[in-house]
DNA sequence: GTTGAAACACCCTCAAT
DNA sequence: ATTGAGGGTGTTTCAAC
């Protein structure tokens, strides 16, 4: 594993805030010359902390505003009963995210759709064809902070 | 609020995807010519579509390799006492995300941290200097699917 | 690490269709 | 909507220090 410095640190804080910035504008804000900027970033890449670019897209605008993190209990705790579901809600575009957590339930999903009738389609897609145990949703009323930055230092 | 056509939905979706694409590899991708396409990346940009871009980065290999659904039940509903919880967990850089949910629990916190004793100390500057009823921690064991782009059809 | 420069790609704008 | 072209900016790679 490649090693960073507190310039590296600085960069990484810098990009993964504004992907937009210039190489001459991350250069004077982390006190380096374009030149040298230039290099790191790309060490930084080639040693894999870099994983690419994403625009923001303003999710209430695209009628998407309804967040719910649904629970999940199974009987079945297999590998491959895992993958299995893995694969059927990586079918589900609504799905943002999927772990597999300790606890009273075994897994956690981050849905955001259109509304509740987005969210009621998304449950069926979710229920269906596969076998769980209970399902409950937690629904979001208010996202207070949302997509913050990684915490770099420290 | 301003419409978008499909051509739009499928620029937004190609650039949530990648934002370090040239224009005219977008406009190859949505059957546009540069110049067009330019347009109507200003129009969506200006209408409020674009939230800026974001460089992702390698958590695991930063050695943030650990993350934690904070669950959070508190006797006070007011929103004085709502807001003053967001500044209080505003300050913790490693809370990624903060919701006002419904059901058992009244927050809902996403910490992404450096393994145990990195969200033991996430957890004791979220529990201290603020009265909370219950605090419980999910921790995720594997993240199955993450960071996907939102489902901008449909 | 630095500056400076050259070659190239990209962005933005405009003219014409 | 399209192509084509020009100027300005940004990126990438040098050489020299």
């Amino acid at each position: 594993m490649e090693k960073t410095d507190e310039i590296d640190r600085r960069i990484l804080n810098v990009i993964q805030v504004d992907a937009a910035l210039s190489q001459r504008d991350i250069a004077d804000r982390v006190g380096l010359s374009q030149n040298a900027l230039w290099r790191r970033l790309k060490r930084l890449d080639e040693a894999g902390f870099i994983q690419g670019a994403r625009t923001r897209l303003n999710a209430a605008q695209l009628g998407l505003d309804l967040t719910v993190f649904v629970m999940v209990r199974t009987r079945n705790h297999s590998v491959e009963w895992a993958e299995g579901f893995r694969k059927h809600v990586a079918r589900i575009p609504e799905v943002q995210e999927l772990h597999r957590i300790g606890g009273d339930w075994d897994y956690m999903l981050k849905v955001v759709t259109r509304g509740m009738s987005g969210y009621d389609a998304v449950y069926r897609r979710i229920t269906t064809g596969i076998e769980l145990d209970t399902v409950t949703g937690l629904f979001s009323m208010e996202a207070m902070l949302e997509d913050r930055p990684l915490n770099v230092f420290g």
